[in-house]
DNA sequence: CCCTTATGTAATCATCGATTACATTTGATG
DNA sequence: CATCAAATGTAATCGATGATTACATAAGGG
């Protein structure tokens, strides 16, 4: 090992492969780990979280109380990121459209957990953290089905939905996309997944067809 | 402790509270165990199927090679009380009415699912065990899907359907049923689940929709 | 400068899945 | 019966994990 001054305690400044006693952004780093264990098909476990970030095993546990709520902090960043996406999706459908902006958010949203499942699965699934535990998350999918909602009351203001009843389409709908994409995160797709982009055509499709069954006439 | 008589082999007949050596059938006591603890919301552990079993923790490995196996036992179990509930709704809906036995179809699933929550997240997850590693679960999954098939194949015969992409009828219809159960398993359905009935009528109404939607006419 | 607070480490614990060596039963065969 | 091999259960142990505790080190404000 690399001589040490015990008399001077300025660790910063040492030998290049001298890591400082404090990390700087330990808590990020963690989150960010999570997240690429999660994505690599690993389980997340925070001791690997911890060995990633070169850090003690106990060292997480200064910035999250336990290990679901670390999981619920990086639930909180992969959210940010898919409802980022699906907010650059809505920006180029026309206001004047609703039901086209229904299918470009359905259209953001498989493409994005197609891409991401294991964070689509994080964000949704409930099991590595308690469901209510993370009030973020909770406001920003409100949010999200609020949009919808919104898409709805303005399709059927246009007089272009075959049903008035507004819930159970947005539930329907909900059910729709939420199912194809566990579906394909819970392996239920098989091997005609060997093409990456057969599963966003036939995710393409699916959409299509719900909203061709709820519009009005053909 | 009871006397216990050394040179008498024959354990089976001691006093009431002694327990045999060997447990007569541990494998479908354990199995029953995973299924038990699943559907009370705890993890399944082996320790503690073995604790309920009232066996050493290493006994379960005498009949499944790893934990895996036991849950895919488990799986195997549940997916059998599952069909079986299915084929009872088919059995009495009138083959003469494809889309009628579409609809028992999905009611009688979503039913289940709803009412077994955590053993169609066992069935269907592919997380406690590796996805094709129970041909008989695989077979049977696909015995299912045949049957949707089959129905969407005569409903078209009929001149029932408004599209003739049946490949996309089904993939939709799955996703459907598939991701409402599984809303309701991820927590998805906040308090209108306070009615026990609720959701199951709003399983129904969704199941209506989409049949209304992929149907020729209205 | 010192002292409080934040942050990291080391050591330790209980639980879990899994393996190994050993003990007990069962049942087939002679 | 008697014996022995196979099936099944136990005890002890291992490595990994989440979590806690006591202690070490850094950062920053009086």
């Amino acid at each position: 090992m690399p001589a040490r001054q015990p008399s001077k305690p300025r660790a910063s400044r040492q030998t290049p492969e001298a890591r400082p006693y404090h990390h700087g952004d330990l808590r990020r780093v963690l989150i960010d780990a999570a997240l690429q264990l999660a994505s690599e098909g690993a389980e997340v476990s925070v001791r690997e979280a911890a060995r990633r970030a070169a850090v003690s095993p106990g060292a997480p546990f200064r910035h999250f109380p336990n290990r679901d709520a670390l999981m619920a902090a990086a639930a909180e960043e992969a959210q940010r990121r898919f409802r980022s996406e699906i907010e650059v999706a809505l920006g180029q459908a026309p206001a004047t459209d609703p039901l086209g902006r229904f299918r470009a958010f359905g259209l953001a949203y498989l493409r994005w957990a197609m891409r991401n499942p294991a964070h689509f699965e994080i964000i949704s699934t409930g099991r590595y953290f308690a469901h209510g535990s993370s009030p973020e998350l909770t406001r920003d999918n409100a949010e999200l089905i609020a949009l919808t909602e919104q898409m709805l009351a303005d399709a059927a203001a246009q007089g272009l939905l075959r049903s008035a009843d507004l819930k159970r389409i947005q539930i329907a709908g909900r059910a729709l996309v939420y199912g194809f994409a566990r579906m394909n995160l819970d392996g239920h797709f098989p091997r005609w997944g060997v093409d990456e982009g057969e599963i966003e055509r036939m995710a393409e499709g699916v959409i299509d067809l719900f909203i061709a069954g709820i519009a009005k006439s053909a």
